[in-house]
DNA sequence: ATTATTATATGATCTAAATCATATTGGAGA
DNA sequence: TCTCCAATATGATTTAGATCATATAATAAT
């Protein structure tokens, strides 16, 4: 969405597994991903680690933090990216000056409301396989199962599991090794 | 946030247990609650009904039906409610012509992302008791026990159970029946 | 005032996912 | 090529929450 709009920001780039900035670091900047892959992570007290947030597409993240002291999560490269880092300020005047961008601003966010509320109901489906099922249908995608358990909140075994039981029973198709898909 | 800013708009009242909109419906208004009490819920396939969010206070609902075609789910009145009905296109106007309701507008949805963060991260904690706990720390309140139950994914007996435990460990404090704090 | 209904509450049992264990596979890197 | 390591995968066992059942208290309805 920032395509269409000219910025004052940076160019970045993040290794692979480093990070782009850490929970409880002040936040003042939002961010734009260009190129690879970054998740939204966020610790439990009892260690867990559950994915927030996780995107290869061409789109801002940390969008929550414009009026927030600081990150409520890390964010994490999980492949090689290549970001544009744009300051809180310069996006708040730009949504006060830009009625288009405002707009598309508030679409935006109103998309995230309407995600997050998808995935929190996935999160009360008590089986492992409807559960599976719901979140395939609401496009999250398995690309390895390890992080697909974390962004549904089910182990990897019973993931693992699940999975294989779907796959028999033709509702899902395995395209290789950690990577499924919806049958049809 | 729409005290400060004239509008076109409707007042409306709601009985108790009536709906002020369906799951499916045309997406045709925002709604502003005035007094009463409002609850947005969904359907799951298997006969839960979630919880989506739930207020008394003084604030817009369905905002994430702005760039939508219908609702995504159910609002009830759970208490008499005087509303006020707000056509999409006007609210889409004003974030275009009035750029201190777009800052507001952006920061009510901002503010939203995080709190359904929060709550898909209370919802992946395994212990009922952590859960339960972690909720109330979010500032979810607990005036019913089976209401509170739908908006943390637990069933209204494990909630009653860990409540009486957590109650006997002193980390919650019981006000009455079915009304329950967190202690200190 | 009496009945009906709903929320609260707790006990008994069941079950499915968590946990723990172990084996295998495939890829990254030396 | 070989080693190492993380992801995949599945088996055995445990356990906590779901489910089913029942009782009681509070509120609403007549």
């Amino acid at each position: 969405m920032f395509n269409n709009h000219s910025f004052e920001f940076r160019s970045q780039s993040v290794s692979k597994g480093d990070y782009i900035f850490r929970q409880g670091e002040a936040a003042n900047y939002v961010f734009m991903l260009i190129s690879g892959k970054i998740r939204l992570e966020r610790h439990l007290s009892d260690g867990q680690i559950l994915i927030i947030h996780q995107t290869s597409q061409q789109e801002s993240f940390a969008e929550a933090a414009l009026f927030s002291d600081f990150y409520h999560c890390d964010a994490k490269a999980v492949k090689d990216v290549k970001i544009e880092v744009i300051s809180k300020n310069t996006i708040l005047t730009k949504i006060s000056n830009d009625p288009e961008f405002a707009i598309s601003f508030v679409e935006l966010l109103a998309k995230q409301v309407q995600s997050y509320r998808n995935r929190l109901q996935i999160s009360f489906i008590r089986s492992a396989e409807e559960r599976i099922l719901a979140a395939l249908k609401l496009g999250i995608e398995i690309e390895s199962v390890i992080e697909f358990s974390g962004a549904v909140g089910l182990t990897h075994e019973a993931c693992y599991r699940s999975l294989s039981k779907l796959v028999k029973s033709k509702q899902v198709v395995k395209i290789r090794r950690g990577k499924y898909r919806l049958a049809g």
